[in-house]
DNA sequence: AATGAATGAGGTTTCATTCAT
DNA sequence: TATGAATGAAACCTCATTCAT
């Protein structure tokens, strides 16, 4: 019964090396992550990684592509109860942000990735995060067609989202580096989810909708 | 004589490792890079790296130092000329996007050096940076003053437009890999500085303005 | 009583695992070969290896002394209906031929074997060996007590036989490599049996006949 | 002066590494040879042979193909001052003999490389290879059309000759495991040259030529 | 100012072997 | 009898750094 489980979905011991290893890719990228440290902090020999997973590229791949696959399968869930655009983007960056709150080892992976221009980048987590990105547009679309948003280039929308939410969950160590050098108005803390996300839906919804 | 000319800026030498570093550490990040890649793009002496500046740290730091001692200065020229509130964030803006594209490896650099939580990040060039921000702070706490916008957290508004920004001139490879896969709209190029700055700027004033 | 079938020469496993390791050896000498590779060819787990063998190097030993236990039984056998030197010398050529030919991943394993000192050779297959060579050294003996055979030292017929049969067996992806570069007479093929030991038998006889 | 020693032939260092290898390979193949070993023997750092040479390959590979270019140049010189086919058949045989005891590390090198189907033989070392045999057959053509040598298949009479020799230098450590479990006449060393080259010769000559 | 050579420390990966089942 | 999982030891290779010139 017990060991069902383990053929079910992953064997505990690959889930531990998993998310290690985001932890340690997050911390010190691709090239800086050492497979010995990955191993050591899973309470595993490193050539368990090696049996079970089969190097740092594919373990690497297989982090990312684990996260995409789970997060890409949220959204629509998460979009189905809203009825107009404007509720869909609310919804859609809320989502983004809870995304990003509950996977920060993995959003700062992303970042890292996309910033080392995708080198890592595998093929079919490329079409996952295209999924996602597809998402927006419909609702941008539709928001469009029904005369409620301006028109806009939904890559741009996208972007800003995405961009400040990573930015502000990545900056937490730099932002305490410039505090002291200046003020940022209240303390903030790391979650994206909570009076961020708020501001940034505010922005964003001002800059789209056609009416204010 | 022959002397002066190395001192009043710096050697041809140095100059050529900074730019060739900068590259190489915007390609593949502070761990990724090797001293044997940019000593051979440079064309010297693994040797003369360490003759010249001392070691990968202090290569690494000067860089980025180089840069927002330059970057910082031009901020108020350029915002001289003007008188308004939305003029001054529009040129505000629109420098950031020239910056960018005028110095894309450090551009990759520093958000690499973000996503690494600074690990990396020269005290000074936190300094610069903040220096940076509090322009825009500047720009938006008069217009909030003067009733032109609306009451923001300022820094909000600098993750989404240094992030939009930041995350197009590095998602350029990313972004080749989604095509085909998708549909952006028009077909769009690595500078930020035109139709990408716009948007992004049209975006924005919209988001703060009071009066549309 | 299915248990005597196991017992009664080796369980298929056993067989297969030899079987398979022969080829292995021979491929990739002891060093090279990979118990991972042999499990996976032979159809079993590696694991499997160990509970029925023990280890590499009994694994090797194993298969040396299977083939010489086998191999130096059929001598006498063969040599028995040969009444003179003459014939008795080309029968043992054409049978150290054919053994060759019949165990060709053996027979590169002795090469490599011996290439390698012996480091591996079990003390027992040296025996056997040795007691080949002896058949050898009779025949010549014989030949020369009758005034057939010149006074030769039988262990410098012994080599030439056995180097020429060997090399020419084992050489053959080498020769591949030569040929286009050179031209060896008529095409050849990797059977030593057929007009190759045909030649090196005439050449022998020629070489040690008294009389010609 | 003694600073352009250095750089007309071979650094030391490059000499010290090689001759080393060529030991080490001899003794343990490929696979099993270690770097370190041979840094260690060489007398200096590891990493100073990936300096130099580049990685396990390559240095295997210039070892072969060093000897090889210096041997196949030596038998035109050797062979010149002889005029008849059977001198020069005697000549080429002894040279053989002489290269291989000058070599010994080298010639088992040859043999385990050759018993391993050449996987790491480069295709320059083929070539080289070839023209020593393509020297050989020269030879024995040319005794067959004085009249002097029966029509023979060179490439037999090269293996037998090849393998003789091959053999009996390798075996040194076999032999010495047989010996007190037979007798193989007077005591043998070593080396080839002796009187085993001699022998060797002898017997090839009485198989080819036409008279005896 | 500049360089070819050399190296110590450490990185990724491999592999024979063991163990619990 | 057989196996999937796990591991320690060691192999190959890389790289920032130093040194003699």
């Amino acid at each position: 019964m017990q060991n069902k489980k383990n053929k079910e979905k992953q064997s505990d011991t690959v889930r531990r090396i998993l998310d290690t290893a985001a932890e340690v890719f997050a911390e010190s990228g691709f090239a800086g992550a050492r497979m010995d440290e990955i191993a050591d902090r899973a309470g595993v020999n490193k050539a368990t990684i090696y049996y079970h997973i089969g190097g740092k590229e594919p373990l690497y791949a297989r982090v990312l592509h684990d996260h995409f696959a789970s997060a890409g399968n949220q959204f629509d869930r998460v979009l189905e109860p809203a009825s107009d655009p404007e509720e869909k983007l609310s919804l859609f960056i809320q989502q983004v942000a809870r995304v990003m709150d509950q996977n920060p080892h993995k959003t700062i992976m992303m970042l890292r990735e996309i910033a080392a221009g995708g080198r890592h980048f595998p093929e079919i987590v490329a079409l996952e995060l295209a999924g996602i990105i597809g998402k927006l547009m419909e609702i941008l679309t539709e928001g469009e067609k029904q005369g409620r948003f301006i028109p806009v280039n939904p890559f741009s929308v996208h972007l800003m989202v995405i961009g400040a939410f990573v930015l502000y969950r990545v900056s937490a160590p730099v932002r305490a580096k410039l505090t002291g050098l200046m003020d940022f108005g209240e303390p903030q803390d790391d979650e994206v989810s909570g009076d961020f996300a708020a501001e940034i839906q505010r922005l964003v919804l001002r800059a789209v909708r056609t009416d204010h």
